[in-house]
RNA sequence: GCCCGGGUGGUGGAACUGGUAGACACGCAGGACUUAAAAUCCUGUCGCCCGAAACGGCGGUGCGGGUUCGAUUCCCGCCCCGGGCACCA
């Protein structure tokens, strides 16, 4: 019987889906839970290619493993399926999202089906269905509703809060709050509802604020700070500018010391605790208060070197400091007006492209120092952030960097405080002796923290003060396709949370997905859509990140009607033990599905605080583009295009042909001849061709072919090789030349449609077998690590199924499995195999576990094994690899059930235990000659033994030898 | 600039906690089978040197140094590649 997988595959999926091998129960099923998920994929367009299965193989791989160790495996997918590319196609085409958005699921699902991954689909979830998003919804009114505690370090129900206030003020609340003035509990009570709220709304989790957001304008929406890079969009690529607008936001800022010291206890890769560390960016520090001369006015700023404070001689304050205009006198009112005016129209970008760029401006006025009494004169500069502390610096020019540069730029004085480097030529950074600050003389820079904190806070001049790099994150976008945000606006336009029961609030149908034409976000196209018929809905809507910061949840306990997830799941299940994605995930879904787990989790509806224990990073497959060179010119009106077409009348003659020419292609080699590239304009860019006619062997492309697959690029362009050119459909050679090469270079880079190097996995499934891919993937390296997809080594493991199959079947179809008691070799070589394995799986080292199937394939296929006692073992620790197959080969045994519900066999260590060992000898460290030993031999007489071999003699050279060590089981060297 | 990874044959990659560097696979070369091809199987394959061969010699894990009986592994300095952050006071 010849090794068919498609046949294979097919009977073997019914099989499955006929017992629902799949479903997974929940606390009944009296085993321990084990919890593995892969992080939700946006059903795009585009569907799966080969990089994608990379981390749900190995996490398929491991739930599998667990499985058969006996546990409860929860392993569920579903969809992040609210997003922004179903909108951009909605308002190109009219079609609604969700259809979209359908379609492309039923596609990801034939495709995750055909790679054998054992999800259990009764537990699917999308984040667009209103019976997923009703809870979203229902967790932002919880948010809403809530204000943190930091006191408590918890948050609580917002009706505390109203009643500290009713009973004593707010003075001694310690929340997390934006800027309030204080009040007493009399005057709280004699505030209009309306200010009450405003007041509450400071306090909130879930809060509306005017700040300034990342505006794109090209995508009328805001962005989340890890949503731009470099001052584009992350998705699209369009300018952002900072904009004053009133948005929704959720304050994780008062998460931010849990989010933090929360990092310590995962198994996470420490690149990703960094990065989150330094988002988080705590900086302990000190704030104090700068008093105006001639003013009653104060400058407060945040300082992480207070022990600096006698070097301050200026303060330099953001553009958009609010105290600018109070402080400037008439006198500086121009100029000072002029900068900041200049500041604000200078873009996020360019201000980022431009950082070593110095500007600023006096401002006329004076602070006084608090210490030293002395005058120092107040600036302002962009090089300080309004988003930032408290938006203004001391200006230490001795010992920082950036006011080191601006005092030099401004000719403004520099004091030494801290001996140790040489401020005449750069500030010093580090730590030392204080110099020139009376009471903190000698100190050094940890005792002077100390000692000058005391007295910021005896003098009443400031405090030991914590801040954050971490900025609360903005929830509005004004966009169609996402949850709509359960807000009302009353008839006083105060903000009210939708009651719970009227929950889910669908989203309602429009006839444009675009913002209206006085720039409302498009859900206000829609009609008659008001709560309860008269108020006003919220019309903006959730960012992609909401559904994915709790839905772990939701796969717990998928159709509860009732609750996110009934608490007895919840306990169940508690959270993610094997949490498997991309790293690109680092600062923001991952900061927020912690942040939202925290949330719950003081709220008592769930029992952990961390929603992943173990976190592995997939790295990326890379596509492997065919780059050629083109023209980076407009080759219709830019001039150096003649050269191009004067090249090719050297071919053609007809000059219709010749000025229908709209572009032109070069191949690697042309370019990389120096004589030919002389006779052209060089204004060259790469450009991607299709992988699909590419040879990557020969680095050779197939222009014939390209061109007539009818590809509108090819067409009316101009390709040139050595010795000729290619234009449309024919080729034209040099006189004596009839062999055309078009050469391409190959460069690793992200798999995407629009670089035209996608490959697809349904056309390796379809040539190798589901089998032979998933082993693949993971036999290319670790899975951390990123690659370049290269279909090189698929043969290799293309042959050892093939040759697993021989052991079971004869080439002419006999089945040659039989009963006979396995010798102790072969069941050495098995259980090698099987603590190898399981070793790996552990480890989720997969490529050396794949080795060792392939080892142990080859020795048994040389000792001619074909029993059922080896075999049948063999196949187990397989399975999780090869569900397929394995399978096949299970029922073929006729050992009943299936190999998925099996216990993967235990390892029989008494079997592995060597007697003898073949040491390795070394002189001076360098292997010489091995020998073999019993290992309960004494070490003295393995070393006398040794001194003595005749062959070792030789290195000696007369000399006798200093010393011998011996180490059990591992080696022998000798020193001479 | 700062913070994380990483650098090993022609290629993907192995090597436990400091103990035989290059497992396994691809590719390549030679051979067997075949009319032929595919498939399959066998042999070799880090480099250099000697040789008929060797369980011969020398070198070798980005570069330079160090610790050690012994270093791909630990320490110091440097170079290169990938990723993240970036005027964060």
């Amino acid at each position: 019987m010849e090794y068919k997988f498609s046949e294979i595959e097919e009977q073997i999926k019914k099989f499955w889906s006929d017992k629902n091998i799949y479903r997974v129960g929940d606390a009944e099923s009296g085993k321990p839970k084990y919890y593995v998920l892969d992080m939700f994929p946006y059903p795009s367009g585009a569907g799966l290619h080969v990089g994608h299965p990379l981390g749900y193989i190995a996490s398929d791989i491991y739930s599998r493993y667990k499985r058969m160790k006996g546990f409860n495996v929860l392993h569920p997918m579903g969809y992040d399926s609210f997003g922004l590319p179903a909108e951009q196609y909605a308002i190109q085409t009219g079609q609604h999202p969700a259809i979209t958005t359908e379609q492309n699921i039923k596609r990801f699902r034939e495709q995750y089906d055909k790679m054998g991954f054992c999800f259990d689909w009764t537990r699917e979830v999308k984040t667009s269905d209103a019976e997923f998003y009703k809870w979203t919804q229902w967790i932002f009114i919880q948010l809403f509703n809530s204000w943190y505690n930091n006191s408590t370090d918890k948050a609580e129900n917002i009706s505390s809060l109203e009643k500290i206030f009713t009973t004593e003020g707010n003075a001694n609340v310690k929340a997390a709050h934006a800027e309030v003035k204080i009040f007493s509990a009399d005057e709280w009570k004699k505030f209009s509802e309306s200010e009450q709220q405003e007041i509450l709304m400071q306090y909130r989790l879930a809060f509306l604020s005017e700040a300034y957001v990342n505006w794109c304008p090209a995508l009328g929406t805001v962005l989340a700070n890890d949503e731009v890079k470099d001052g584009v969009s992350e998705r699209g690529g369009y300018p952002v500018e900072r904009k004053l607008m009133k948005q929704w936001m959720l304050r994780i800022t008062a998460y931010a010391e849990r989010l933090l010291s929360g990092l310590n206890d995962l198994q996470w890769s420490e690149s990703i605790k960094e990065a989150q560390r330094n988002w988080i960016g705590r900086s302990e520090g000190a704030s104090a208060k700068f008093q105006i001369a001639d003013s009653k006015l104060q400058i407060e700023v945040f300082t992480t070197r207070p022990d600096t404070i006698f070097g301050v001689t200026f303060l330099t304050l953001a553009p958009e400091h609010e105290l600018i205009n109070q402080i400037t006198p008439d006198s500086h009112k121009k100029e000072v007006e002029e900068y900041v005016l200049y500041a604000k129209n200078r873009s996020e970008r360019e201000r980022m492209t431009e950082v070593k760029k110095i500007t600023g401006v006096f401002t006329g006025a004076y602070a006084i120092h608090p210490f030293t009494g002395k005058q120092i004169p107040v600036w302002i500069g962009e090089y300080v952030l309004a988003g930032y502390g408290t938006g203004a610096v001391m200006g230490v020019p001795g010992h920082d960097s950036r006011d080191y540069g601006f005092a030099k730029h401004f000719n403004l004085e520099i004091i030494e405080v801290v001996s140790g480097g040489d401020i005449s030529k750069e500030a010093f950074e580090g730590e030392g002796k204080n110099i020139n600050s009376t009471f903190l003389d000698g100190l050094k820079t940890v005792d002077a923290k100390k000692k000058v904190i005391d007295e910021i806070e005896k003098n009443k001049i400031g405090e030991r003060k914590i801040n954050f790099k971490l900025r609360d994150a903005v929830f509005g976008r004004q966009r169609y396709w996402g949850e709509p945000i359960p807000i009302y606006y009353d008839e006083q336009n105060i903000p009210r949370v939708v009651d719970e029961n009227d929950l889910p609030i669908r989203l309602p149908e429009v006839d444009k997905y675009l913002p209206t034409e006085t720039g409302e976000p498009p859900l206000a196209n829609a009609k008659n859509w008001k709560y309860k018929n008269k108020f006003e809905f919220e019309k903006t809507t959730m960012p992609g990140w909401a559904g994915s910061s709790w839905y772990l949840f939701r796969y717990m306990d998928p159709h509860n009607k009732n609750a996110f997830a009934g608490k007895d799941k919840l306990d169940y299940w508690k959270q993610v033990d094997f949490y498997i994605g991309g790293s690109e995930h680092a600062t923001g879904h991952l900061m927020y599905f912690r942040f939202w787990t925290k949330f719950l989790k003081d709220l008592g509806l769930i029992d952990i605080e961390e929603p992943a224990k173990r976190l592995v990073n997939q790295g990326m497959i890379q596509g492997v583009s065919a780059k050629v060179f083109k023209n980076n010119f407009n080759f219709k009106t830019a001039p150096q295009s003649i050269a191009y077409k004067r090249f090719a009348s050297k071919y053609i003659t007809d000059s219709a042909t010749i000025e229908n020419i709209v572009d032109v292609f070069l191949c690697k080699d042309f370019v990389v001849n120096d004589s030919q590239k002389s006779s052209l304009p060089f204004l060259l860019s790469d450009i991607n061709l299709p992988v699909d006619f590419a040879d990557f062997t020969k680095y050779q492309f197939d222009i014939k072919a390209f061109y007539e697959s009818g590809d509108n690029r090819a067409k009316n362009v101009l390709f040139i090789f050595i010795g000729g050119i290619f234009l449309n459909g024919k080729f034209f050679f040099d006189a004596g030349v009839n062999n055309y090469s078009f050469g391409f270079t190959a460069i690793p880079e992200k798999m995407s449609k629009s670089k035209y190097n996608v490959v697809n996995p349904d056309d390796i499934i379809e040539k190798y077998g589901a089998d032979c891919f998933r082993m693949y993937e993971m036999f290319l390296g670790p899975v951390e690590m990123s690659k370049p997809w290269d279909t090189k080594g698929i043969d290799g493991v293309s042959r050892f199924l093939r040759k697993l199959w021989k052991l079971f079947y004869s080439d002419d179809g006999k089945w040659l499995v039989t009963n006979e008691a396995a010798t102790n070799d072969e069941l050495k070589i098995l259980h090698k195999t099987i603590k190898k394995v399981e070793d790996d799986i552990e480890k989720l080292s997969y490529n050396t576990s794949v080795s060792a199937f392939m080892i142990c394939v080859n020795e048994l296929t040389d000792l001619k094994c074909h029993k059922a006692e080896v075999l049948k073992d063999l196949l187990l620790i397989l399975s999780p690899f090869a569900p397929f197959t394995t399978e096949f080969l299970w029922q073929e045994m006729k050992q009943g059930g299936s190999i998925v519900t099996t216990n993967f066999p235990k390892v029989r260590e008494e079997l592995l235990v060597e007697n003898s060992f073949e040491y390795p000898i070394a002189i001076n460290g360098k292997t010489k000659t091995k020998i073999t030993f019993a290992l309960d031999k004494e070490i003295s007489t393995i070393e006398k033994e040794v001194l003595d071999m005749e062959i070792l003699k030789k290195y000696f050279e007369g000399r006798a030898p200093k010393k011998i060590i011996v180490v059990k089981g591992k080696m022998i060297n000798v020193v001479v």
